[in-house]
DNA sequence: AATAAATAATTGATATATCAACTAATTAAA
DNA sequence: TTTAATTAGTTGATATATCAATTATTTATT
């Protein structure tokens, strides 16, 4: 049965150049003496940008599992980057902060991370890279689309 | 500090085109019946490109770490999809082969697997991919040039 | 040839992803 | 309003990713 070399398959060099940014970016953050992960990071940031989300408020802006999240935000509150508390009116759901350490991380990651993302970027244009988020969001939907038709 | 939304980085996408493209796949091996993960399928096709070839040529094939890669061969093993002796030349080094069941199993996949790479092309033209496989190469390897740089 | 360096595979530790099952709290429906 | 359905968070199980350290073997050096 022929088939597409594994190189030649566009899905492959998606998930290389992905694997290789989170490789980068925690190259960076390791160098600058920072003890978390990017993906620690990526929750803190989205912290950042809305404060007293939920959990599954926060799984849903990152597309993560809310498994997944409660397990990465128990290391950010171990690590003091992040409080919690339950909402008022509904005791079910947790509104997370990130606390002054963790604020403090935020502001000192984000010119950092800033920096890994030109480097991925040398070479292309500003349409260039339009074009790519346009791509990726329509391929994300196309699949996306078909997952969710499923449940219908 | 101003940065900005997470929904406008281009590797946040990139990473949600890659996430949903494996979540799909997932979905139609899982439709088949068929009971392996898209990493061990990854593996899977591969020894089926080049059999024969060691762990640490998979490794490089695929971008995985050489430990990843034994994890997963060691799954494929204990299914019996996968086969593996020494190297007669080279005692440290094992040689992998499909089995006559990995061998068929990856033949009823690759046309699934086809099906799902249409899926997420669907509305892009033949230029369009060809653009974004070149973008993927080249962001990969602007982050990967930085990461070996600093080896040397 | 004996020693040192490099390589392939392995193991252990830690972090993450995903799914299914479960509890507690809330909301909708009978 | 009592019951049923839904939702948020949690836990356990399994698979994967990464790093550091270890063993066995091979290759290079002296």
């Amino acid at each position: 049965m022929q088939d597409k070399k594994l190189q030649d398959v566009i899905y492959f060099w998606i998930h290389r150049a992905n694997s290789r940014s989170k490789d980068y970016s925690k190259k960076v953050i390791k160098e600058a003496g920072i003890d978390i992960t990017v993906d620690q990071w990526v929750l803190l940031k989205q912290i950042g940008e809305r404060p007293g989300l939920s959990q599954v408020e926060l799984a849903n802006a990152t597309f993560k599992d809310p498994a997944a999240i409660l397990r990465i935000v128990q290391i950010l509150l171990r690590k003091e980057l992040v409080k919690r508390s339950a909402r008022p009116d509904d005791k079910r759901t947790n509104e997370l902060f990130l606390t002054e350490q963790g604020q403090t991380l935020v502001n000192r990651l984000i010119p950092l991370i800033q920096g890994v993302r030109a480097v991925g970027l040398e070479g292309l244009s500003a349409e260039d890279a339009e074009s790519i988020k346009k791509w990726m969001k329509k391929i994300f939907q196309n699949f996306d689309q078909k997952i969710e038709e499923a449940v219908r």
